[in-house]
DNA sequence: CTACACCCTCTAGCTACTGAAGGTTCAAGC
DNA sequence: GCTTGAACCTTCAGTAGCTAGAGGGTGTAG
């Protein structure tokens, strides 16, 4: 039986992110003791563990949920598993495409500053002209 | 003098995002009409459009005040602006290299899913036991 | 002068946590 | 048995950067 914070050091999990979980659903509400703390066993240690590598992954929280439901059945089939994965994939492979764009964006910008006044500051004018990008970065963020 | 539609539809904000900017400090307050709905000119049009491509360009809200601050003050030197951005650089390279890593582990997750039972699914099994990663993917998130 | 699209403010919600306030429990040492 | 101090408890608020909705007012074309 573990505590919350032997648990937390065991995961490399935060205390208040636990509860955070056991909040939201994603773990399930533990035993406690006399005095009404929480006490963990090792089938709430792998669940939590899963989310947490889950989470390193860049699985969304509501990914998680689904994978873990289907962990919970094992004789269902794969497949989601499986398509859930993909789109994971497929996230990382477009995140990364845009990066790519804006690293190529900011290098250009970086190496033609000079290094005078901001008036002709080359960083400055690339964010003021749009025109002057070589590539379209029309989403934001990512 | 546009309207706050007119403005948002030339720089691909939505109108909450522009009153929101302005509720933050970004964007100055704007003159009104009689009736008191917000009218623009075009410094207002070119300061967002700036902020808009920094976004686009994955700078955040504080960081653009910054390049605002600077733009605002051309005899300022230019070292600051160029800082930012090479900072703004220097993030998007890491979330690179760490994108790579997530992208190699999914791949080799979904491709050694045989399409079975979620029993013996390879995703799930992976993120079960993180001792099967081949790399180190320790801060979460991206 | 009447539609109707557009504008206004204000509040709440999103993701995935994180921190703090103010109080209780546990375990070790004496 | 008692004290001490770390760890625990709940609850609320805050982070970034918006986005959505309620409930109402404005502007303009026909």
């Amino acid at each position: 039986m573990l505590t919350i914070g032997a648990l937390a050091k065991k995961t490399g999990t935060k205390v208040q992110t636990i509860r955070y979980y056991e909040q939201i659903g994603l773990l399930p509400e533990p035993g406690r003791s006399a005095g009404g703390q929480r006490r963990y066993s090792n089938s709430e240690l792998d669940r939590l563990a899963f989310v947490r590598h889950a989470r390193q992954l860049g699985f969304s929280l509501d990914a998680i949920r689904e994978l873990l439901d289907l962990s919970d059945h094992p004789d269902k089939s794969c497949t989601e598993a499986d398509a859930i994965a993909r789109r994971q994939l497929k996230q990382v492979e477009q995140r990364m495409a845009r990066l790519e764009a804006l690293r190529t964006e900011l290098k250009r910008m970086v190496h033609e500053c000079s290094g005078g006044h901001t008036s002709d500051c080359r960083v400055l004018e690339v964010l003021r002209d749009h025109s002057e990008c070589l590539t379209n970065h029309d989403e934001i963020g990512a």
